[in-house]
RNA sequence: GGGCGAUUAGCUCAGCUGGUUCAGAGCACCUGCCUUACAAGCAGGGGGUCACAGGUUCGAAUCCUGUAUCGCCCA
């Protein structure tokens, strides 16, 4: 395919002056998206590589963190796509069971109705149609970030293919016994009214109060002191747990207190769980609503006091209390306790307040009939799969958080009492049998009633998206896309859903379809602001991705600017693939990073010099000339420039390819950046232009020519994965690609070809750059004009070297700004001298040098070089370095010594020269 | 309390399977340039005892131990 291009007569395109990312960003998603590249052919025979997304909430509006994420991914999708295989990138969204709920019925609520108002059906189809016009979203902002997904294959997890998957999923756990209904304490957050699993609940730091209260002795006229944090359970409270060995306390154990305010007897009791040496060394016990005092209970046979009702208020068994919020509780029952002279102590202190990672509400432990799923059981070959390597985790000392979580794996409470989500299959009938099935019964499993009614309550979310690698593609039934797509390659997601989703869709995978969901589990790292922070919705520290890709004025940015402030002006737009490249600039493997608007110039300014070069390259192209593949070029045409940045580019292609394969995403940008910028534009772009606009050599013209742009057809081939837009739009104007029809996409990765690797060349290549770099630094220093030339007089004792030199006098005459270069002729009386591998340049001073600069000049080379040379001497007058490092290491640094001795003593010479005249 | 991680230039970060890409990049800074692809640019320059203290080694930013500070997760 590449060899076409060079084939055909091109006829020359030109580029626009200033490359407008907007519009060209536009115009090819759309390209591609109607051209159907990203639709993944379940025919083919090309291997496949797939990856699913992290299905984004249905309600959720694209982050910075999920453009850092979906690079990622869209960098990989193309990078193999073009590298020949299938690639799949199956794109969908997650119904988000609690957050989706929460914002309709918060839009409800605005109008004045409650979701009872309108009952549960009423209700879900103001949620559908609110997901029908609000949903999904995301998955169109994704699209200017130019994701490359299967948009034909998009799943959301209420489908009702998932549905389907969901049902099979939870009557096999229940028929396997995996998964059981019973009456537990769990979390429950009052604000969204329902249950929640143990992951779902932030344990917060906060400022809170440690209360010390008086439990009078029911017998006699002693007390205990109990400390909570939490006073109002003591409602709940029914019984005093002292340790058995604690004297204090011993013979009190058996007796009763009298609880204040309500006046209940309870026990005083002997538990190993209370701790003599923390507070009073008495803990008050109160098993509904506490997982620790549960225990207790359980092995004393307390009683389960239930003081709540769900909506966080205070039940009837609180006495007094009953009806006041808990809060509300809490501070009357402090009131009253002052009052009455039981309350001891107080003391402000920071506590562990668990909260609704949803709602934020401070969640209680509650006494209800919930189901659940038997985690132990999963876990082991869970556990298994990642300790053996089938699933490697990058970076991989997340595996330790993960293994550590799967071995203290705790049942997991999988209903929730909301209505937006997938409905438990299981029926009640009036003589309390259940019947759990596949299908809708229509009676009674155990007893054949007729009366039956399915749970009110619906599954967790996530007990939907664990299944997301294999629902997405048709399980139960064994669809072609199933055969052919799955086990899926490559899961990016982040660090903090390693237990949510992660670890879940490990266990459901090898249960369900008897192997590992992925073979690489990528996490990329968190996006922070500028002070550390994780952006977040309720900080505003968070940029809208938008206004990178298209601008944003000073006042739709107000807000935003308050937390970073290099946007107080506004926001240029920037683009998508600056974005995309920034991000994969300072993203290394599994990192946070810091980000400041301001730091997607750096993606910015690399496709405008791409624009640039690629505008360059086309500019110097001729109307219907041949353009040749370096392969077909005889290698003693090939000047030095070229071979090198041959050889240069067979490097980066492999340092690219590697660090890819290895997810140093970084390190493969680096690579690239340095390639593009300083390898092709600096030095080879500048030293063909000597045979660019050398009109009298056709011939040296034609193969300069074709070599730039076989290396910008490399360059934008390997960048096309980073920066999908800009290496579209510049491939299309280059020859023989104005096909309509075809896309970089289609063209293939640069693979490494050891052909061009050339030692020699790279070695003499380092000398050019050196000699150039000596006259530079002249120039620089001295501060002499671009404009003015300068001689040079090279001396150098070395043959092979000088050759090199004189091969490529022009190329030092141009980009070292010299008029004439004499070489080994008399060092002339008043120049100034650099000292490279040994060669001795020389630039008479002229008019154009100042002797006290150039004396400081070198006095700063000189000391520089002895330093150098006095570390070197230490090491080399060390007994034990020379005879115990390897005799290669000694060998260098003895030659470096030979070198630098030689290289210091010229220049000290030179000075001495510049000191005499 | 347990686990994981971080500390390198003014800022944001690479480098960490020990020795010529070893002290790097981008931004910021200083100097000179509108050199016919690019001033969103070119050329040159300044700037860090790689958190601290020990240890291993011929040799440590890199490996080990401890200390300090910070971050995340779990109790």
């Amino acid at each position: 395919m590449l060899r076409a291009v060079f084939e055909e007569k091109m006829s020359r395109k030109t580029l626009e002056k200033v490359y407008n990312p907007s519009v060209v960003e536009d115009k090819w998603y759309s390209f591609w998206e109607k051209g159907k590249f990203f639709h993944a052919d379940v025919h083919s025979d090309k291997p496949t590589y797939t990856i699913v997304i992290p299905p984004p909430n249905v309600t959720g509006m694209l982050t910075m963190g999920h453009i850092l994420n979906n690079t990622i991914q869209d960098l990989l999708i193309r990078w193999k796509k073009m590298q020949g295989y299938e690639t799949l990138w199956m794109p969908g969204t997650d119904h988000a069971g609690i957050a989706t709920q929460n914002k309709v019925e918060q839009a409800l609520r605005e109008q004045g109705v409650t979701r009872h108002d309108l009952g549960r059906e009423k209700f879900l189809e103001q949620v559908w149609e609110w997901k029908e016009k609000y949903g999904g979203i995301i998955l169109k902002q994704l699209r200017k970030l130019g994701a490359a997904c299967d948009w034909d294959r998009e799943a959301f997890t209420m489908d009702e293919k998932l549905s389907r998957a969901v049902r099979e999923v939870f009557v096999s756990l229940y028929e396997k016994g995996l998964i059981y209904r019973g009456r537990r304490l769990i979390n429950w957050c009052p604000a969204c009214h329902t249950a929640l699993a143990d992951e779902e609940v932030d344990n917060r730091e906060e400022l809170g109060g440690f209360w010390s209260i008086a439990y009078p002795l029911v017998d006699g006229d002693g007390e205990i002191v109990v400390v909570t944090t939490r006073p109002e359970t003591m409602l709940g409270d029914s019984g005093v747990a002292v340790h058995p060995d604690d004297d204090r306390y011993r013979h009190l154990i058996g007796k009763k207190v009298r609880l204040p305010l309500i006046g209940r007897e309870i026990p005083i009791v002997a538990d190993e769980y209370a701790d003599p040496e923390l507070g009073s060394g008495a803990v008050k016990v109160t098993p509904a609503h506490d997982f620790n005092d549960f225990e207790i209970g359980q092995r004393q046979h307390l009683e389960q006091i239930n003081v709540l009702n769900s909506d966080g208020t205070m039940n009837e068994l609180a006495g007094p209390y009953a009806g006041l919020d808990r809060f509300e509780a809490r501070k009357k029952v402090l009131h009253d306790l002052g009052e009455q002279g039981f309350l001891r102590d107080e003391e402000k202190k920071t506590i562990s307040v668990p909260r609704c990672y949803r709602s934020g509400d401070v969640v209680e432990p509650y006494m209800s009939e919930q189901w659940f799923v038997k985690m132990k059981p999963l876990a082991e070959p869970a556990i298994e799969a990642v300790r053996s390597g089938k699933i490697r985790f990058h970076p991989k000392h997340w595996e330790e958080t993960y293994f550590h979580w799967m071995e203290n794996i705790r049942d997991w409470c999988i209903s929730r009492q909301i209505w937006w989500g997938h409905r438990i299959p299981a029926w009640y009938c009036d003589e309390g049998h259940i019947t759990i099935s596949r299908e809708d019964p229509t009676q009674c499993a155990a007893c054949g009633s007729q009366n039956i009614r399915q749970d009110e309550d619906v599954l967790d979310t996530w007990f939907s998206s664990w299944l997301w690698p294999f629902s997405t593609l048709g399980w139960p039934d064994e669809t072609e896309d199933l055969k052919k797509f799955f086990p899926t390659d490559t899961l990016v997601t982040g660090p903090d859903i390693i237990f949510f989703w992660v670890a879940r869709m490990i266990m459901a995978s090898l249960e369900f379809m008897g192997e590992v969901p992925f073979r690489d589990v990528y996490f990329n790292g968190m996006i922070r602001d500028m002070i550390g922070r994780k952006m977040s919705k309720s900080l505003g520290n968070s940029p809208d991705p938008l206004w990178l890709f298209n601008g944003a004025d000073k006042k739709e940015v107000k807000e935003f600017a308050k937390a970073n402030e290099s946007a107080k002006d506004g926001i240029p737009a920037y683009g998508a693939d600056a974005v995309r490249l920034t991000m994969l600039y300072s993203t290394p493997l599994g990192g946070d990073i810091r980000f400041d608007v301001a730091s997607t110039e750096l993606g910015q300014k690399f496709a405008n010099k791409l624009w640039n070069a690629s505008r360059f390259v086309l500019m110097n192209l001729k109307e219907d000339e041949a353009l040749l593949n370096p392969d077909d070029i005889a290698e003693n045409e090939l000047d030095l420039a070229d071979l090198w940045i041959l050889s240069r580019l067979d490097k980066a292609v492999h340092v690219i390819n590697r660090a890819l394969s290895e997810f140093k995403l970084n390190d493969a940008t680096h690579a690239l950046y340095s390639f593009v910028w300083t390898e092709y534009c600096d030095w080879y772009v500048e030293l063909a232009k000597n045979r660019l606009y050398d009109e009298e050599n056709p011939r040296c013209q034609q193969i300069a020519r074709s070599v730039a742009l076989y290396i910008l057809d490399n360059i934008l081939r390997l960048l096309h994965p980073f920066m999908p837009f800009i290496t579209e739009e510049i491939w299309h104007a280059l020859p023989g690609h104005d096909d309509a029809k075809g896309s970089i996409m289609q063209a293939e990765y640069p693979q490494e070809d050891e052909k061009w690797r050339n030692r020699r060349v790279e070695r003499d290549m380092l000398l050019l750059q050196q000699v150039i770099g000596g006259i530079r630094n002249i120039r620089g220093e001295m501060n002499v004009p671009p404009a003015k030339e300068a001689e040079l007089i090279i001396n150098a004792a070395d043959e092979e070297k000088t050759a090199v030199l004189k091969t490529n006098a022009l190329a030092i005459r141009k980009l070292a700004r010299i008029s004439q270069i004499r070489f080994n002729v008399e060092r002339p009386e008043l120049a100034a001298s650099a000292v490279v591998q040994g060669i001795e340049l020389f630039v008479p001073l002229a008019d154009l040098i100042d002797v006290d600069v150039e004396k400081n000049r070198l006095e700063k080379e000189i000391a520089r070089l002895e330093k150098q040379l006095d570390g070197l001497n230490k090491k080399l007058t060390n007994e034990n370095f020379v005879s115990r490092a390897p005799r290669e290491v000694v060998q260098k640094e003895k030659q470096k010594k030979t070198d630098w001795e030689s290289n210091l003593e010229k220049l000290k010479k030179n000075l001495q020269n510049l000191l005499g005249t």
